[in-house]
DNA sequence: GCTAGTTTACGTCTGCCAGTCGAAAACCTT
DNA sequence: AAGGTTTTCGACTGGCAGACGTAAACTAGC
């Protein structure tokens, strides 16, 4: 065994598709685990940083340019996934829903409640990923790097839905998070739809890079006697 | 430049000592960065978890069988920690108040607002791990890995308070904790000092492993239909 | 042009919880 | 016994989230 490891990085890259949260993963064609699907990644390379190096190789699977966010996960001691010695540090990005990036043809999205079989520990990996973004979506503004520039409460409260797994309630989304000064009015409007309705009054984030903005509650600072 | 880098792990151990929020660092007697104070920490062998190394080099500063937690912080590529190419994983460890590791001569507990001249750029992983905890403390029952086994409501809002670095009122703390069922009561008390006062009552932690307790308000499951 | 249907917007009601305050309890010393 | 100290507990207040119903603004069909 060498006396250095080998270090690598891996992304999960998560975008909500068709109304459901999605990870872009590739098919392996060769040796270790041929056949299953697998996170995007390579070995850093010297005198990179972890994050130059991941964007490196998620270029080779999708446009880099349309990832609106992307964040340290953890970081691992991988005895299986590679012959040898290997320490992985995965990343999480994310890409907003309005882009469609060209992808090879050995990648794929797949709904992270439905994924195919997975290489090495994968699998956890991507929970991980998922338990990010959804804590991240309830204290901070991070909906922006889900969300397309301009949109609709509704299309909002889709992708929320689509992301938390849960219900959302349009009423509740829109009024925190207004409160929050996490979106703001455009002006404009969406024509309606051929079946109808009002039209419905178009939001962006004030922000778009990432602001934490619910102070958890307990425990604040008290008002000093001043 | 070798094809492999040097993977080392750091960790930043806190414990709340005379009401204040001290960091173990150890002073640097060789090159590079002699006499200026390190995080403890080293390089990991081969066969090696993080977390093995981390507490195989922290084994060398404390006793580490004192730790009542320790928890993964950020990997970053290192271009001044060392000749060479390094990556190098942080750890957070923490100490409950009622111990007091043997540490050796070269190693010191200081304050984390009054920190001594830093190697490399220990003091931001520091101040990491710090926000880290602080972070944790408020929707975690993370305290009990500062806390002794019992405690009154007050010695625990002092630890508190150490650690958040604001005041905490009593009052809130303990009905906070009590709702969340985070702490318990023993039935025993503590005799009054020598200045008198009401016996206080002395509390537990329920559980002394890492639970979260403080679902983040917004966005919460809707009640469905059903 | 009127009505029915659809979608969005908005105000209100309710309940929970954190921050604050003050009073009571339980001990000490003089 | 009286006064000082520390802890404990109840009550009040304000803010915010969850739920719901109604009004607004549009399309389609008769």
């Amino acid at each position: 065994m060498s006396p250095h490891p080998i270090h690598a990085t891996v992304a999960v890259v998560l975008q909500v598709r068709e109304a459901r949260l999605q990870v872009l993963v590739w098919q392996r064609a060769k040796e270790p685990q041929s056949g299953r699907w697998a996170l995007p990644g390579g070995t850093l390379a010297s005198g990179e940083s972890l994050e130059q190096s991941i964007r490196r190789h998620l270029a080779a699977k999708v446009d880099v340019q349309e990832l609106s966010h992307l964040e340290q996960l953890e970081t691992g001691v991988d005895g299986a996934a590679a012959p040898g010695w290997q320490v992985t540090t995965a990343y999480l990005g994310l890409v907003p829903t309005h882009l469609d990036p060209a992808i090879p043809a050995d990648t794929r999205w797949h709904p992270v409640d439905a994924l195919p079989p997975l290489a090495f520990d994968n699998d956890v990996t991507i929970e991980r990923g998922c338990d990010r973004l959804r804590a991240k979506l309830s204290y901070t503004n991070l909906g922006f790097a889900l969300a397309p520039p301009e949109f609709t409460v509704s299309e909002l409260r889709t992708v929320y839905m689509a992301a938390l797994g849960h219900a959302v309630s349009a009423t509740n989304l829109q009024r925190v998070l207004l409160r929050r000064g996490v979106l703001e009015q455009t002006g404009e409007r969406r024509e309606p739809g051929p079946s109808g309705g009002r039209p419905a009054a178009l939001f962006r984030f004030r922000t778009r890079t990432l602001a934490i903005t619910d102070q958890f509650a307990v425990l604040r600072p008290q008002r000093a006697g001043e």
